[in-house]
DNA sequence: ATGACGTTGGAGCG
DNA sequence: CGCTCCAACGTCAT
């Protein structure tokens, strides 16, 4: 049998699922990646450094392929017509894929391989990127994701412990067939994986990329086991004591390597369990385990939640009356936000770090995305979403979708009177801002007693310092804790409205019934 | 009905 | 560093 195997998610050899289903079949195997010029290959959408960390990705991906007798084909075209090029061109009756479950993937996907059904190619989709098969989780809590984490342990201890990880192919992969293609418009095939100046059409260039993270399986495995074999600190993990100032990650840094699936979940999830083995650990939700639970959810209520991509149209979140990019003061604050010049040094280092590194501790997402939102900014969660999916390299959709409505206070959190201070917050990790210093350097001779608040610093010393307030930094355009009260009462507002709607639904609801039958009467 | 709790707040006290 | 209070959300167990 021919075959196409096609990498999404997944970017690995090692419990590969879909790819195994793919080598047992087929006596002839495409391996192929398909960069979208809308979406991979999109400005607006993926920064350099995150298709950076994709075709590098692909790179270590090819190697491991051709050490078995294969390699990595990438194209780049719409998916659908790419697939169906080349199965007309290699004559394959087999098309496998790792399972995605993001909405518009899912469209992408049922466009496929209904494609395929009428040219009567076979479709293997395979899970491989949770813990958890979502339409089992669903099946076993009644049809409806669980929203809150207590109910989700409890649904978890119910679906039994998750499949182990299966090894990589043992021996040579099937070889790869034929392949006659033109190039055109439409499609592009590449002989070798690109370069992101491969790419300079679309306004990409190597000399933007600026994260020191490294791609690939082997370094996904290899920060995994280092971290796994410090025993002590995996078994008392706990999330929120882990600190978001630290100038290396102090957590783990798995996730860009988890959410493009160049390591498996599983992997992970069962060495954890082998590094707790005889010790006493820490619990879910904030220990390691919880981690991966936290994702799980997330997966879950993204899948199965209509239009959670947005606040209209969204059952589990709360309709605020956000400003958006229409408001032209609001687009000049997110722009200002965007590119770390908002004027708290805080939130201005946490958005140079995002844009350099591609990377942030989770507390400091929560600081600068309470801080957009319902904190100070009082701009919609879509927007901030939107940057962070451009610039992570960890981008999931689920997760960066789930904590924007957590941090909004949109759904699955509800305390809005907590509040995170661009001042105050970090102090307590680092109070002589070494963090500040480092991702906002305009600042570094800024001293301490005026780091977080330059604004307060006397302007000789901000002379001495070599940043004068309005000149080298910007002034902040407001004061925070003036604001983030006028915004608790919006938040109220916002709350009382959704409360009010909520009942008015309700009853309209349980009159429905009656207004049915007195109809038909 | 009521109270405890919720992965990660801040301010002010000692 | 640990405590209480702030003004007060939704969820869940009792």
């Amino acid at each position: 049998m021919i075959g196409i195997h096609w990498f999404r998610f997944g970017l690995r050899m090692h419990d590969n699922p879909a790819l195994l289903s793919a080598v047992n079949k087929c006596t002839s195997l495409l391996n192929v990646y398909i960069l979208n010029p809308d979406v991979e290959l999109n400005q607006d959408r993926v920064s350099d450094n995150r298709l950076w960390f994709l075709l590098d990705t692909l790179r270590c991906l090819d190697v491991k392929l051709r050490e078995k007798g294969s390699q990595l084909h990438v194209c780049v075209g719409q998916p659908d017509h790419v697939i169906t090029q080349l199965v007309k061109s290699t004559k394959a009756t087999l098309l496998t894929y790792e399972r995605q479950t993001e909405p518009h993937n899912v469209v992408r996907d049922e466009k496929v391989s209904s494609g395929m059904k009428e040219m009567g190619v076979q479709v293997d989709a395979v899970l491989g990127h949770t813990l958890f098969d979502p339409d089992k989780l669903l099946k076993l809590n009644g049809g409806s994701p669980s929203l809150a984490m207590k109910g989700f342990q409890t649904l978890v201890a119910k679906a039994g412990a998750p499949p182990k990880p299966q090894d990589a192919p043992a021996d040579k992969l099937p070889p790869p067939p034929q392949l006659t293609l033109e190039n055109s418009d439409e499609l592009k095939l590449f002989k070798e994986v690109p370069e992101l100046s491969d790419f300079k059409e679309h306004g990409y260039d190597i000399v933007n990329k600026t994260t020191s993270f490294k791609a690939g399986e082997d370094q996904a495995i290899e920060t995994m086991e280092a971290f796994l074999a410090q025993k002590k600190r995996v078994a008392t993990f706990e999330k929120p004591q882990t600190s978001p100032t630290s100038l290396e990650p102090d957590t783990t840094a798995l996730s860009p390597y988890m959410s493009n699936g160049s390591l498996s979940c599983r992997l992970f999830y069962w060495g954890l369990m082998e590094a707790y083995k005889g010790r006493s650990h820490s619990q879910p939700p904030v220990s390691l385990e919880g981690q991966l639970l936290w994702r799980e959810m997330a997966h879950l209520i993204g899948y199965s939640t209509p239009n959670f991509g947005r606040m209209e149209g969204n059952p589990v979140c709360r309709q605020i009356p956000w400003r958006t990019a229409d408001d032209k003061d609001a687009k000049q604050m997110l722009d200002k936000w965007e590119n770390g010049q908002i004027g708290f040094p805080a939130i201005d280092a946490v958005m140079n770090q995002l844009r350099t590194e591609g990377w942030m501790h989770h507390l400091a997402r929560h600081l600068t995305a309470c801080f957009l939102t319902r904190g100070d900014l009082w701009i919609t969660w879509e927007a901030g979403r939107d940057v962070f999916e451009k610039y992570l390299l960890d981008a999931d959709w689920h997760i960066n979708n789930f904590s924007w409505h957590w941090l909004s206070c949109s759904a699955f959190f509800h305390q809005y009177f907590r509040c995170y201070s661009p001042v105050v917050f970090f102090k307590k990790t680092d109070p002589t801002g070494a963090y500040i210093r480092k991702h906002l350097p305009v600042l570094h001779k800024m001293p301490a007693k005026y780091i977080y608040e330059p604004w307060e610093c006397p302007v000789a010393n901000q002379q001495t310092a070599g940043c004068v307030l309005g000149k080298d930094y910007p002034k902040p355009p407001f004061n925070h804790s003036t604001v983030s009260k006028e915004n608790m009462n919006k938040m109220k507002a916002a709350f009382d409205a959704s409360k009010k709607a909520a009942a008015a639904a309700k009853e309209q609801k349980a009159g429905e019934p009656k207004a049915k039958k007195a109809k038909k009467n």
